[in-house]
DNA sequence: ATTTTTGATTGGATTTTTCAATGACGTCTC
DNA sequence: GAGACGTCATTGAAAAATCCAATCAAAAAT
């Protein structure tokens, strides 16, 4: 039993001739009277009732070639949502983002997405760089939005902005004054970071190699955010290290908290894009690419 | 797009492994990696994220996937519709019966292939010969009971039984104390007759040629039944004939009307089932012939 | 570095499909 | 009732497709 065959007694049902069914076919009346006839004897019974007059279909035949209108219905409709699938821009797009990106991004980003690609429903997941490379190999996402370095198996990257780190102070803080923060001397401080799993906790440190004996690491914050430590430090309790999409935005806008650059060369994080190489929709990775970059993240800068 | 196909991406969907879906088929893998490959040009979409590690089914993949599996379910009914009717005694039986026929046969008929053929729901419909002729070239109906001679392009019919005619009399009637009545007699009579259209009054003329020139023919009752006529009988308004299976119920249940038999050789009816010769359900005929002979008709005699 | 496992590719045997020609049968016309 | 016509069935050869064993290429596992 083919499609086709279905096909065949359907239009002989319509036509009650096998010369018309054979031409709305386009094939020939034999070949069309062959597979019914095979159809007839593979299903093992008569379908139609054949006479010279007119062809009539049989009471099964009848039952049986509603059912295979059904059958070409449905089959149709996959030529419909192949169609309707082939725009690449279209069809669920599954987004990982890290803890440190997501809050500061996302806010632009999706209504920027939801306008340029408005038949491609989003569905975002924030996490661990950890747990977002297992969710892109097992295919729970489809991309990730992440920093770098990244390295894995069948997952292949591409950097997209240069973000610099921005020391956060309480204002208070004799710092205030300086115009630049030489890294070396966050050893001095209370250094409030976040807990490990995050990879922005490494960067930092990475960025001040002496922070990492220092004893200040006592003020690492499990299972908390950015903003719980931004908090803190407008409480006073320390001070810490914020991406400039985080941290720029306080400027002006917070009474109780001073940003302050670092001097150069300014450690920094490169955010990339992440997926499976398979992946087969590499339309909406430059689309994601392009509407990250128009996000209007304050102080980075493009990579090439 | 194949029914096959959609096999290979269902089970390839399943397996999420190229060699154990094949094997599922019973396909070789490349077999089925080709027809994959080519369903997915034909579509236009790719199905499948192929890598070494692991098949993932795409965002598309997964919609075409599981409307493919409606498709095989759809199809697979065809093959149970198929199976349940294949017993030929199984599937609705259209019968027509004439009008001389019906009220008499059918009350015991219809229970009796109740009985036998407790799947096959009946339908029904007594009418004129030329319009049960009508409806069984049409295809409106399966199978017809009626009476011979009987013959038309296409149909073929097969004798059940001869049935005698009777003469009904009012129970005054001078004739009731004769034993059986001749034929030519009933000239002499006012002789109560259906309709043109009816087969049977054309088979009483033929049993009493003279009757069809006297007068007594202003008795014609248009639109009328046995059963009509029966009761203007015993009203004493004329005589009349009926088949045996409508007379003889009424002796000695009726005491205005009685029931005298002719002279051999008795007038009658060879009564017939007719299908069109392309009708498949043979084994159904043979069932209702049989149980047309079980149904207990008085007076009747089986035709071999 | 090597082996194993994966899906893709290839070439040729096999099967299936297809159709023009023809046949068998019934219908319709004159 | 003879013949023309139209129907569906059958046939045989050509074309197309399907299928598989063998092999390749790439990645993963060891």
């Amino acid at each position: 039993m083919t499609l086709t065959d279905l096909r065949y007694i359907v239009a002989l049902a319509q036509e009650r001739h096998f010369g018309r069914a054979a031409e709305k076919c386009h094939v020939s009346q034999p070949t069309l009277s062959v597979a019914v006839k095979k159809l007839e004897e593979q299903l093992g019974v008569m379908l139609f009732e054949r006479s010279a007059a007119d062809v009539k279909v049989t009471s099964i035949g009848r039952q049986i070639v509603d059912q295979a209108e059904r059958v070409l219905r449905e089959a149709s409709q996959i030529r419909d949502i192949a169609e309707a699938g082939k725009d690449p821009l279209s069809g669920p797009l599954r987004i990982g983002v890290i803890y440190t990106i997501g809050p500061y991004l996302l806010p632009s980003l999706i209504p920027l997405l939801a306008e340029r690609a408005p038949r491609m429903p989003l569905v975002i997941q924030e996490n661990y760089t950890a747990r977002l490379t297992e969710a892109l190999k097992r295919g729970d996402i489809d991309v990730a939005i992440l920093a770098l370095p990244f390295q894995e198996q069948g997952i292949v990257t591409q950097p997209v902005y240069d973000e610099p780190f921005r020391v956060l102070l309480p204002a208070s803080h004799p710092w205030a004054d300086a115009k630049e923060i030489t890294a070396d001397r966050l050893q001095e401080e209370p250094l409030l970071l976040l807990g490990a799993g995050n990879c922005f906790r490494e960067q930092v440190l990475e960025a001040c190699p002496r922070c990492a004996h220092s004893s200040s690491l006592q003020k690492t914050l499990e299972g908390s955010s950015l903003e719980t430590i931004r908090h803190m430090v407008a409480t006073g309790l320390g001070v810490t290290v914020l991406p400039s999409s985080a941290a720029d935005p306080l400027i002006g806008t917070q009474k109780l908290v001073a940003v302050r650059n670092f001097s150069k060369p300014e450690p920094s994080r490169r955010v990339a894009l992440a997926w499976r190489v398979t992946y087969p929709r590499t339309k909406v990775i430059d689309l994601l690419r392009q509407a990250v970059l128009d996000s209007g993240l304050p102080g980075v800068s493009v990579v090439r």
